[in-house]
DNA sequence: ATTTGTGAACAGTTTCACAGCG
DNA sequence: CGCTGTGAAACTGTTCACAAAT
């Protein structure tokens, strides 16, 4: 029914989906029932070109020829594309309706790291509808895990190894000190995770298929100076 | 005395600087006196001939053929590389030594937004030796500015324009929730500030004499998904 | 033998230009 | 006519290949 199909194409460059991905949080705050590839421009300072480039690659095209796009339509198509073709096990086929952060499909997550900016983090209300879950706390101190109270349970780090399969965790937020950083990555590596956000300023040797994104707010402040 | 001269050159690719700033934390790490572009591959994932390149980029050649780097002068070079052509004013003579946490010539930082996650930013400890300092926090909620303790005063948001300008703060972090992040960096940008770190998933504008750095959790979760 | 310094070749990304649709 | 969809052209960043240095 809606416009804006997405074609059989996979892979699309990195910088791609990462603006399809502000994009699809910058469409659902948009009022407006139409938006124009200007629209967009205006907001995030991307060339109006290239924006219409990206939604080609993702091959989301075909609804917004001479007027714009449909607000509700592209939200729809470009959340599908984010979404990619994740999902252990199925055999692929397009499903009716809902994907939300329910439970059943959701993405689970854990925290390594419960000094002040992990145990900030233990803020279920951060991720609230966004997909993902926050299954697990740990650190190394045992008595931060005793003294914290959060609503899902956090463990000595000891335990990551089996907390993590059991719960079937995939991603971790990384906010240990920096020297423990690659040891903490090398556990989680062997735990099985697929994915590492690495909040301190160390830079980390994961295995190819491990995906990682560093945030350094530390490497961030000098990037900008 | 040292080898590895920075020659007159400017404004390198982004990425290259970006690769500095984390070579520099990792140089500061390594302990052999020497280090070859092939370690540093290693421990980085970064291709060799990359990172001879970019020492190339940036002028830091002449000290290391056929035997590595001496990881003390290389980190001397890579480090005033990345301190870079700052500080407002001042007609810029090269100027003779110590660039160093202290706080004559330290970069001086606010927090937008004091709920868990700026909260947990108010910690001295994770910009300690980085020639940052925070100079104030900012709360639009006056409750929160009362009740947090830090070492450092912390204001009502109405109040940021004056105490930015009075404290000389140059940059910031916005940890707001998405919703205000556009109004609050707008106020930003109007009381002078250079360079925001955005924590929020909002996709902000600003006018291009001001860097700005996104570090969303939520948008990284995405991205390695 | 090893490992840098260097530029040319290659790959990836963005911008331009414009035909075609509503 | 304004705005998209599309490929080509321009640009940016990475890898390759190899001479020079020790």
């Amino acid at each position: 029914m809606s416009a804006y199909l997405q074609t059989g194409s996979n892979s699309l460059p990195k910088v791609t989906r990462r603006r399809l991905i502000e994009l699809e949080s910058l469409l659902a705050a948009w009022q407006k029932t139409k938006i124009t590839s200007a629209d967009i421009s205006a907001l995030t300072g991307w060339k109006d070109s290239l924006i219409r480039h990206d939604l080609w690659l993702a091959g989301l095209v075909g609804g917004g020829v001479s007027n714009g796009y449909v607000t509700a339509d592209l939200l729809e198509a470009v959340r599908k594309a984010n979404a990619g073709p994740e999902k252990a096990g199925g055999a692929g086929g397009a499903l009716s309706g809902g994907r939300e952060a329910g439970s059943a499909n959701a993405v689970n997550v854990c925290i390594v790291g419960l000094g002040r900016l992990g145990a900030a983090l233990l803020d279920e209300a951060l991720f609230e509808g966004s997909g993902f879950v926050i299954k697990a706390g740990f650190d190394s101190n045992v008595n931060r895990v005793e003294i914290l109270r959060s609503t899902f349970p956090l463990y000595p780090a000891g335990d990551m190894n089996w907390v993590i399969k059991q719960e079937r965790i995939s991603r971790a937020i990384l906010t240990v000190a920096a020297k423990d950083a690659q040891v903490m990555c090398d556990r989680l590596v062997k735990a099985g995770i697929s994915g590492i956000v690495n909040m301190t300023n160390s830079v980390l040797r994961v295995p190819e298929n491990v995906k990682l994104e560093n945030l350094s707010i530390l490497n961030s402040l000098k990037i900008i100076s």
